[in-house]
DNA sequence: TACGCGTGGCC
DNA sequence: TGGCCAAGCGT
């Protein structure tokens, strides 16, 4: 049995996680709380666990069950989400959040079809919280499993094409015992022992099975298609500030980047600069430099103009000072606020 | 099906 | 500095 081998090795190495139960107490009958198991899954689409556990921490002590985040106010959750990316989650977590409440009695359904019909649970997710809160059999595939799979088996076919095969060789070892487990076993694997770069193939409990390590391919597996080069793109943001404090700031459109975050108003980013239009009159100051960003398909640099404005500006809404908190920002915005920060 | 969607760490 | 990578999903 090749999963036994790694359900040992997962008893000796599992990582303590704030939102996961110990192997120990799994066996002796403990499962993770549903809800607590969906955020932490949603947190880390995409994302490294040393970035998510102190996001995980402050919803669940905001938030403690997901009655509590049904209810909260969708500008506190963006705020709390802010820094972490890719905010379409944030807003898919409020709608699953009140679907569960509304449709779903306040309990999480405890199969992956169900699961998969909520807004921001897609195949993966499903098959994760199905695996770890209910301990159904799923078959759980992230990226980690497809390196795994990918040169366990000494598959070179590229990814994305490659994944059909490779879920089919993930399904092959899921184990009807403990497969909860097993799916964090096989991710952990992936994120400590089988990892992209260097893996540490001495250490690992597939070691004498693994046809990669075999062949000597493990490194470079599993392919990729090529990726095409970031285009830059170029822009324009303001920062005007009252003496008071307040602060011009806009609410972005729901849908798009960065959708319903806070922001500064600008140009639209384009690979052509625009003539930027400022979004009131004033004496404005360009600040010394650029904010330069990267988004997952373009890097961006941008001028920051920077305005006192103490004129009455009747049709703008200000933000007052103790309303405004930099960390309810996106990245950038925050980069923004400190490049005009630094200029006055 | 392919693309849009954030951020930070690593090398 | 810049490319790669990370427990993917929605459209």
């Amino acid at each position: 049995m090749n999963s036994t081998e790694l359900l040992n090795w997962y008893d000796l190495h599992a990582r303590e996680l704030p939102w996961r139960v110990s192997p120990a107490a799994r066996v002796a009958g403990q499962l993770p709380d549903p809800y607590r198991i969906w955020l932490s899954e949603i947190m880390l689409q995409q994302t490294t666990v040393a970035a998510v556990k102190a996001y995980f921490l402050k919803f669940t002590a905001a938030w403690p069950t997901v009655v509590d985040l049904a209810a909260a106010e969708d500008a506190d959750v963006m705020a709390a989400w802010a820094g972490l990316g890719y905010y379409a989650r944030a807003r898919n977590l409020l709608k699953c959040a009140r679907v569960i409440v509304a449709e779903h009695g306040g309990q999480f359904p405890a199969n992956r079809a169900a699961l998969q019909n909520l807004p921001g649970i897609g195949p993966y997710t499903s098959a994760a919280i199905a695996a770890i809160a209910f301990d159904h059999a799923e078959t759980v595939v992230d990226g980690n499993v497809e390196r795994v799979m990918a040169r366990l088996f000494d598959l070179h076919a590229p990814l994305p094409q490659a994944k059909g095969a490779l879920t089919s060789y993930a399904a092959s070892l899921t184990p009807p015992a403990r497969p909860g487990d097993y799916a964090q076993a096989v991710m952990d694997l992936g994120a400590t022992i089988c990892t992209p770069k260097s893996p540490r193939c001495a250490l690992c409990p597939w070691h004498d099975i693994c046809a990669a390590r075999k062949a000597g391919t493990a490194a470079e597996l599993p392919k990729k298609l090529p990726k095409v080069k970031k285009p830059t793109r170029f822009g324009t943001a303001y920062v005007a500030r009252r003496s008071d404090g307040a602060v011009l700031l806009e609410q972005r459109p729901e849908r798009g980047l960065l959708g319903g975050m806070l922001g500064w108003p600008g140009s639209e980013w384009r690979e052509t600069p625009l003539d930027a239009i400022p979004p009131i009159q004033a004496d404005w100051v360009e600040a010394p430099g650029e904010v330069r960003h990267t988004f997952t398909h373009f890097h961006l640099r941008l001028r920051v103009m920077v305005a006192q404005v103490d004129a009455p500006q009747t049709n703008q809404t200000f933000t007052a000072a103790e309303n405004f908190r930099p960390a309810d920002l996106p990245t950038v915005m925050r980069k923004i606020w400190s490049m005009a920060e630094a200029e006055t």
